[in-house]
RNA sequence: GCGCCCGUAGCUCAACUGGAUAGAGCAACUGACUUCUAAUCAGUAGGUUACACGUUCAAGUCGUGUCGGGCGCGCCA
């Protein structure tokens, strides 16, 4: 709630009392009315009248008249703003069945500038119009499961999707009020590695390269799944008997094996830590399959003698018919452990050892009926945490060719990814600046564009929607891009060089009457609703349009509404004030998406 | 065969969860750099929201059906 919000509530509650005095309207229930008119032109606030209808017997159209007329009269000073009421509103004026509200520009500026000036988003101090009370979620904990990558495996560019994504929700849980634990679930058992570790102990001929070794194991993954597509009869079966025996010394964490294991595990995790560093996404804690594996073989055994679970065939497993969730596989015949197994040790440990409220898995949209299963499972087995348990699906990286697979060997590496993107970064936008700048710095600059660029554009689009990744199309940087919002926030940075002023908020408000600069101070007062919905709905994407959105009112003001030169000096510092608040909260939005913008480009 | 997700401008995507004239960016065309960074801005053009019924004051949004695409449906993760 904010001052605008909470007037327009008070005022139509009062208003639509004098109309009907039976039905009393609360004022949430107004607000969740409130929306805002497609048009600036048609004011900034717009309170829809259809609900009042039935009730009041009479058309949307016309109760918005009465409204207004009511509002109006009330306060026959109101057209011109009253100073001494205070009442924030140049005009209240009804459009068909809409009463729209048009905020007075100077008290918009008074009210919006001081606070994000003042109060910074760190502190979580300012509330500009949030959709809803933080408070009752304040001491919330929630875990966010993301990332987990595969070792021996390439990381490629649609890992890239789930890490930006959780990074982000993390972010934006935590500046909503939650206590977050960002947590990676690495996947360092299972058929695959066991696929690797076969082919680099009897195919390969070469020696590890010095650097990306873990990248290394991946295309050595890829050659075995090759190779062994190419095998038949008597040779096809023992390749399988001795991959089936790697896999389990590995379970069984056999010595000799477990050097091999420890060793090559060690490369990618290298790999992955350079990896993250350079994305500048953290995590609170690190599970690991290895580490589950037994803790889940023995809740699959113990529900076995419970007759919780059934076998089948040789392997076991639970009939979640009743559910309508089919049959759900727990272990495999030869007596090891599979995904699913893993993954209800898992579940338990992050509710035993977290005391969370909350836990969130990303993972892909294709693993939907999975975790429906195992969230069913862990309920049949009595965890009533299950309740609690929430996977977030989204949709593929896809190449234009189709989906992308480490086993098939078609994937975008991230490692190639970011080659071309600095190379590109530094031969093109920042060919100038690597002339007159120091070599950090244009390297800093350029790894923040990328960053910028490649989190953008993962995030920008809804969760649920596949991304076609072409090489071509993530080098782009005009329009709706991650280097389009950085370079705004950069031009704004360059005004403050560019003025001698200092940035306060000892300016005359009055000053801000251009359209533009309104429109910016309209669209700030929607940050914190959006973040906060951005949150509850799991949807970076909405912030990221948001700020887009932000940095095109901000092009349009910065053609329009000089600062160095205006007119006086108070309009430049008014001006000034106003673009310093739009790059704090840019800054901040970006944050919240695990973007840094750099300070000039 | 069954289940989930999706279908909006030539292309890539929005549309505040049922509200006002469906909006942006690429690509095309026209303008604006001796003026705070033109990685930008202003403008023109582009639509039967896959299709058909239905629900109501109101449907791109909800329901049913059809078509088209993606992903799942017991020894991968």
């Amino acid at each position: 709630m904010n001052l605008f919000v909470d007037t327009i509530c008070q005022l139509t509650r009062d208003a639509l009392h004098r109309l009907d005095s039976e039905r009393v309207w609360a004022t949430s229930e107004i607000q969740g009315l409130i929306e805002q008119p497609p048009d600036a032109d048609m004011g900034d606030f717009a309170l829809p009248c259809f609900s009042f209808s039935k009730k009041l017997q009479r058309s949307p159209k016309q109760i918005a008249e009465e409204l207004q007329n009511l509002l109006v009269q009330e306060d026959p000073q109101e057209q011109a703003f009253d100073a001494q009421k205070r009442l924030p509103f140049s005009r209240i004026q009804a459009f068909g069945p809409y009463l729209n509200f048009f905020l007075h520009a100077e008290i918009l500026a008074r009210e919006l500038l001081p606070s994000i000036f003042n109060n910074p988003f760190s502190k979580g101090l300012i509330s500009l119009g949030r959709g809803k009370d933080r408070s009752e979620k304040n001491r919330q904990k929630v875990m966010i499961e993301f990332s987990q990558p595969n070792t021996h495996k390439g990381f490629h560019v649609g890992h890239l999707r789930n890490a930006a994504l959780g990074d982000s929700l993390c972010r934006i849980h935590r500046f909503n009020g939650y206590e977050v634990v960002g947590a990676n679930y690495f996947g360092d058992v299972g058929t695959h590695i066991a696929k690797c570790l076969w082919y680099y102990l009897n195919h390969c001929k070469d020696s590890p390269p010095e650097e990306l070794r873990g990248e290394w194991l991946g295309e050595l993954y890829t050659q075995s799944v090759h190779l062994l597509e190419t095998l038949e009869g008597e040779e096809a079966q023992k390749a399988q008997a001795e991959i089936s025996s790697l896999l389990r010394k590995m379970e069984e964490k056999d010595p000799e094996l477990s050097k091999v294991w420890d060793e090559t595990r060690q490369w990618s995790m290298d790999d992955f830590e350079e990896i993250y560093r350079w994305l500048d996404i953290r995590f609170d804690h690190y599970f690991y399959e290895s580490d589950v594996d037994e803790e889940g073989r023995q809740m699959v055994l113990q529900g076995e003698m419970d007759g919780t679970f059934i076998l089948s065939e040789g392997a076991i497993g639970i009939d979640l018919e009743e559910e309508n969730l089919g049959f759900f596989m727990l272990l495999k015949s030869d007596g090891n452990t599979l995904y699913s197994t893993k993954d209800l040790a898992l579940a338990r440990r992050k509710f035993d050892q977290f005391s969370i409220d909350r836990s969130v898995y990303v993972v892909g949209a294709e693993q939907t009926l999975h975790f429906k299963q195992v969230f069913a499972t862990l309920k049949r087995l009595g965890y009533a945490q299950a309740e609690h348990c929430y996977h977030l699906p989204y949709a593929l990286v896809m190449l234009p060719s189709g989906k992308m697979s480490s086993r098939a060997g078609n994937v975008i590496l991230f490692s190639e990814m970011r080659k071309k993107m600095r190379e590109f970064i530094l031969q093109g936008q920042l060919a100038e600046q690597s002339l007159e700048w120091g070599t950090t710095e244009v390297e800093e600059t350029a790894h923040r564009i990328a960053l910028a660029a490649i989190k953008y554009g993962m995030l920008s689009q809804d969760p649920n929607k596949p991304i076609v990744f072409s090489m071509e199309d993530w080098l782009v940087s005009e329009g709706d891009t991650g280097t389009y919002l950085v370079y705004a926030y950069v031009r704004i940075r360059s005004i403050g060089r560019q003025v001698a002023l200092e940035v306060s908020d000892q300016i005359d408000f009055a000053l801000l009457e251009h359209p533009n600069e309104k429109l910016l101070m309209r669209r700030m007062l929607d940050f914190e609703r959006i973040v906060w919905k951005s949150g509850e709905q799991f949807k970076p994407s909405l912030l990221a349009r948001y700020l887009y959105e932000l940095c095109r009112d901000f092009s349009k003001a910065y053609g329009t509404c000089s600062v160095k030169h205006a007119e006086s000096e108070s309009l430049q510092a008014a001006r000034l004030l106003l673009f310093h608040c739009v790059a704090e909260v840019l800054k901040t939005g970006l944050g919240l998406l695990g973007i840094t913008p750099p300070e000039r480009m």
